[in-house]
RNA sequence: GCGCCCAUAGCUCAAUUGGAUAGAGCAUCUGACUACGGAUCAGAAGGUUGUAAGUUCAAAUCUUGCUGGGCGCACCA
């Protein structure tokens, strides 16, 4: 289906050309107006032609229209302000783009004109550690950026690079040897590797020799001793069936799991490639990459590849895993959902890829993303000082969104509470994450989140379930979506903005931004609710109620499916 | 010290990337058919976009200075 833009953009660069036949087809932009009072559309091309012909804006604007062919998208197209167009939709155009759309199986969203391999680094959890609030923007921003990409048609990989390598476990596998306590373990994996960390990192700081002990662990283990191997392999194992288990529970899931051990075996040879080509070299013993050709890193540290012991930096892993995805996966982009004190390591990073692989090199991008704050406006943490962990968020979140369905509609089944009560928490807490522009802090509101009007998850879930409850109680569901009248003002307003689904969608990539989709859907149960308040559908006499039934459907499935794209569900009752 | 980022209604956030009278939600005040789910809808009030200058037809958005805050800066990730 050809969206509404691309019908006027295509007659206006085709009105312009016979004005200035130079003028390139960027400048026929054309985006929705911000206020409805205005039109439907606009285009501000006279303007910036104006300039370039020396003309008043006004005069080019009557020049545009008069060779302007929309005759049938348009009831009116008009001139204001500076120089402003302003297209005003026919009825009849919205009726024939809803009709495409109700046909249409992808609920309207138009293909990517060129398709990408793009690949997700998201997530990435360390293992032997609980994961906790500090993941969760990762994830929800990564699997959401993942669903709205293969949506319009992308092939995406996921890949969750687990932090399952670090010096750290020099200290846990000494731990394991000397300390464990096999109950504890049992009970609770991570909170007994927490424990053991503790406990050794504390100790080694007084006693020496337990310091120089775990290092020999370490050593060992990156030398392939078969038992530190063996403690190391359990630890992950450990680690990964916790991990899937709030996955599972939030409805992630990737392709790959390829942690930083993974690439262990070829970080030697990168480190000797890159020397060899001189994009490395020696300096104070350690092998770094400088920038001294580019004017934003020059002045900074060096990217270290390699340190004088001889051990190898995430820096390198980096590396190493780039070329992975580049010579295994064929990958175009890469996208690294990470937060934005890391952003210094992805410019280094993707300038010596630059230097390494020169046009091999794919689109590498770091999707930058704020802290959570707690409400004294400091980085979140819990009583106790540490970070917060993901699943007693999850499980608060659950807990809350409980009370609140018992207290609202208490005649659901103890079943249909706790599954309610799961969409609801988990929705909310993604819902209230996504839906804010990603690379600020966002202050973490319980009431907020979960609050039942406002840009929020439940007030969409719930404009779902009010739909949905029409199609229950209706005894007879004759739906008529191949002709609509849209004679009510909310329903034409509703119409107008659904067959706007697909231009919502398709920006996100442009820059990465899911929250322009929470807004798209927001103002969709807004338009829905005004409707839904004006306009009775099953009292309706026919063929009005066949018509309001089918809104009631393209509503209902462009909200399930705008809400899936950020991995939310929906309820039919709630 | 150097670098990056941020400052918008009392609070939490938008503003289609330079477009028109800067919009929502919360909180406050007022109103609505005994409601196809009222967990709703309508309305009012709330602003010199931190500050001073500059760029142009047009600036919350771009440039510079200043103020206040956050973050990062050789051998952690």
């Amino acid at each position: 289906m050809r969206s509404t833009p691309q019908c006027l953009v295509a007659a206006l660069a085709e009105a312009i050309r016979s004005i200035v036949s130079a003028a390139s087809p960027s400048h026929a932009a054309v985006t929705p107006c911000h206020d409805a009072r205005f039109g439907d559309y606009q285009s501000n091309v006279a303007m910036a032609l104006g300039k370039k012909l020396g003309k008043p804006p006004r005069e080019v604007a009557q020049q545009i229209i008069s060779g302007l062919k929309v005759d049938d998208v348009c009831s009116k197209v008009d001139i204001a302000g500076a120089g402003f167009i302003n297209f005003h939709l026919r009825t009849e155009f919205v009726a024939r783009q809803l009709v495409e759309m109700a046909a249409d199986s992808r609920n309207g969203i138009a293909p990517a004109a060129q398709p990408r391999r793009i690949i997700l680094d998201f997530s990435s959890p360390n293992t032997a550690k609980s994961m906790h609030v500090g993941h969760i923007r990762s994830t929800f921003l990564g699997d959401a950026l993942a669903r709205i990409a293969r949506a319009v048609g992308h092939a995406v990989i996921t890949d969750n690079h687990l932090g399952d390598w670090g010096t750290n476990f020099g200290m846990l596998i000494y731990g394991y040897k000397h300390r464990l306590d096999r109950a504890a373990l049992a009970r609770s994996p991570i909170a007994e590797f927490e424990r053991l960390y503790r406990e050794i990192n504390a100790a080694s700081q007084s006693d020496k020799s337990i310091l120089d002990a775990a290092r020999k662990e370490l050593a060992l283990l990156h030398a392939g001793d078969a038992e530190n191997l063996k403690i190391w392999k359990e630890i992950t194992d450990f680690s990964l069936l916790e991990f899937n288990k709030t996955y599972q529970h939030l409805g992630v899931t990737f392709d790959h799991t390829l942690g930083e051990s993974f690439y262990n075996p070829m970080l030697q040879g990168v480190v000797d490639e890159l020397k060899k080509l001189g994009v490395a070299e020696l300096s104070e013993g350690a092998t770094c990459v400088f920038f001294r050709d580019d004017p934003a890193l020059k002045d900074a540290a060096p990217m270290i590849i390699q340190k004088s012991d001889g051990a190898f930096l995430y820096a390198t892993t980096d590396l190493a895993t780039v070329r992975y995805r580049v010579n295994e996966w064929k990958s175009d982009e890469i996208l690294y959902v990470t937060d934005a004190r890391q952003q210094l390591h992805f410019k280094q990073l993707f300038a010596a890829a630059t230097k390494w692989m020169g046009k091999e090199k794919p689109e590498l991008k770091h999707i930058v993303f704020g802290s959570i704050l707690g409400p004294d406006k400091k980085p979140i943490k819990s009583r106790s000082g540490d970070p917060i962990k993901l699943t007693e968020l999850l499980d608060e979140a659950e807990a809350r969104a409980r009370k609140i369905i018992g207290e609202k509609n208490p005649e659901l089944t103890k079943e249909e509470q706790s599954h309610a009560a799961r969409v609801i928490g988990i929705g909310a807490l993604k819902y209230a994450d996504l839906c804010q522009n990603r690379d600020l802090d966002y202050v973490f509101d319980w009431n907020k989140l979960l609050a039942l009007q406002g840009n929020t998850a439940p007030y969409l879930i719930y404009a779902y379930v009010r739909v949905r409850s029409i199609f229950r109680k209706a005894d007879s569901n004759n739906i008529s979506s191949n002709r609509f009248q849209l004679q009510a003002p909310e329903e034409l307003s509703l119409a107008k903005h659904l067959i706007q689904f697909s231009d919502a969608v398709h920006p996100i990539l442009e820059d990465y931004r899911p929250h322009l989709l929470t807004s798209y859907l927001y103002e969709l149960a807004v338009r829905f609710s005004r409707f839904f308040e004006a306009c009775p559908v099953l009292k309706a006499e026919e063929p009005i109620r066949a018509e309001r039934l089918a809104l009631c459907d393209i509503t209902a499935r462009t909200l399930k499916t705008g809400l899936n794209l950020l991995g939310i569900e929906t309820l039919e009752k709630m």
